[in-house]
DNA sequence: AACTTTAATGCAACTTAGTCGCATTAAATA
DNA sequence: TATTTAATGCGACTAAGTTGCATTAAAGTT
């Protein structure tokens, strides 16, 4: 994937700043926070909420709270459940297709929780 | 359901502030939160959170986060999902049973965003 | 390459849901 | 009623995220 296309196809300036986050984002297998993201890149926290922002805005990037009450981002993609431990608080991408058959609604996100196989077995 | 044997089997002090937060939420159709549970409740702040903490220690109250950074609360129930509409905001407990087959995982919370019916067909 | 326009950035101040310490009060038990 | 212990109110605090504003850098134009 190309984040230069990425991020000019949707009329935005590509700054280093932009290309830090997506660069963070699309090495990462898992969805990430401003905590985790901030290591390593330069920019002020404004910033980096705006072009999160920004990234959202344009279906570049989506996001969801966790339980550490934190915003978690990861580059789109198609529509998959993200699972939360409520005792290990790890986040985890399902890759099993779960379908919800809600007829009339549509669905953008899915968040569950509960406990992961790991401590789930303890 | 009594409200008042509900705390005290739980060893927990029967206190007017633990009476009327669970008497809104007995009454309740959905999850609410502390601005909407506030009214016509007198206790501070602080005396929520805490006793609202325990309610969830004993499993008498579950909640989770809406778009709106708040928690919202509700009497402990069999298992269902919450749908949060991200145009209206509306919240709606879904009655339909959703059967994913995840292996070695407990759920616990199942919280999906998106359009609701009604926001859906504009 | 210099010039212009416009959007992006850094900084500091702010917002707000929720938390914490501590002195006071009320519930349970004897 | 007296004693114990947990619950409460108050104010100060925390921390993720937001906003206003002056400055800077990207992209387009000459
Ligand atoms: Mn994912
Ligand atoms: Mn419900
Ligand atoms: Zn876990
Ligand atoms: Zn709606």
């Amino acid at each position: 994937m190309d984040i230069e296309n990425l991020v000019k196809r949707k009329n935005l300036k590509l700054t280093t700043a932009r290309m830090e986050i997506l660069e963070k984002l699309l090495h990462a297998s898992r969805p990430l926070c401003y905590d985790e993201l901030k290591n390593g890149i330069s920019m002020d926290k404004a910033t980096f909420y705006r072009n999160i922002t920004k990234f959202e805005d344009k279906m570049i990037v989506n996001s969801f709270e966790s339980n550490d009450k934190k915003r978690y981002f990861e580059l789109n993609q198609p529509l998959h459940a993200h699972f939360i431990c409520v005792i290990c608080d790890k986040i985890e991408c399902i890759k099993e297709p779960l379908d919800f058959n809600l007829k009339g609604y549509s669905i953008e996100n899915i968040i569950l929780k509960g406990k992961c196989k790991k401590c789930n077995q303890i």
